[in-house]
DNA sequence: ATATGTGCAAACGTTTTGCAACTTC
DNA sequence: GAAGTTGCAAAACGTTTGCACATAT
């Protein structure tokens, strides 16, 4: 179906980037992008690695990977302010968005959006460079609050 | 002079405010909340420790207090990408502000200001509640870039 | 008198590092 | 064959916990 063929696209535009960023094609790193631009969230290291449990990655593998993917933007780190990184795919269009973390359960869902240039400039005439900025929400989702 | 007394009476008042959250007033606590009330910029748990030596407070117990004040509302935790938790002083008025860290020499400012009303109703909206937000900038800052 | 706070040591969970073997280019 | 990647073991890091003793109310 035409949504098998996106992935596939996906995928191979990954690898793509990857390799531009002076990265080896490896069988691991080639799973590791295939879960990352089928499966939305972000995920812990933990996570990626139950996930590809048929594979039998090693953690510190995961680690570095992340690490280098971090390197070459292929992939967003998330701080959900828990002490445990997340990671989320993040294609060639930056696609800026943040998140709502329910701090019960920490479920996520995705939040399209966000105007806040005015404070981002005042950065930056403060005299800061390479601005960046984490926004994350935080509360109880419908499903623990019951 | 009249700093002096201002940095008296937030003491006063912190002090206040600890033993109506029920906390005990001990004299570890007296000196870390001095040293909070009087030093504005968050601070990691090592570095309160470090400039109360003279008091040599152990690091579990400023680890302790700081949750204490946390639950108490009297220090906010700031969390700021790193892994390393920061703790300022909250007074009564919440005076909800932001930071700005340096990606490379961890220093940070405070920025007063903070208009993103639309994202916290919206995240309202989709049934959250007791919703908060954290919104942290990262740049190189002068001092660093040259 | 009771509940709370403290210091020390030891544990915890996430992340990083060292190194020898292996794979990619 | 040179550079980069992997797995394993071990370390590092910030943080938390258990417990006996001390202190505040």
């Amino acid at each position: 179906m035409n949504d098998h063929i996106h992935r596939e696209r996906g995928l191979e535009q990954a690898l793509l980037l990857m390799q531009k960023a002076g990265l080896k094609r490896t069988k691991n790193r080639e799973v590791l992008l295939e879960l990352l631009t089928c499966e939305h969230g972000p995920f812990t290291i933990e996570e990626i690695q139950k996930k590809l449990k048929r594979d039998a990655l090693d953690l510190v593998t995961v680690y570095r990977c992340m690490q280098a993917f971090e390197k070459a933007s292929l992939v967003r780190r998330c701080d959900f302010g828990d002490g445990i990184a997340r990671f989320e795919y993040q294609g060639d269009e930056a696609h800026h968005h943040h998140h709502v973390i329910c701090i019960e359960c920490r479920r996520t869902e995705s939040l399209e959006g966000c105007e806040l240039p005015k404070l981002e400039s005042k950065v930056k005439r403060l005299g800061y460079s390479s601005v960046r900025h984490s926004l994350e929400f935080f509360g109880v989702c419908k499903h623990c609050s019951s």
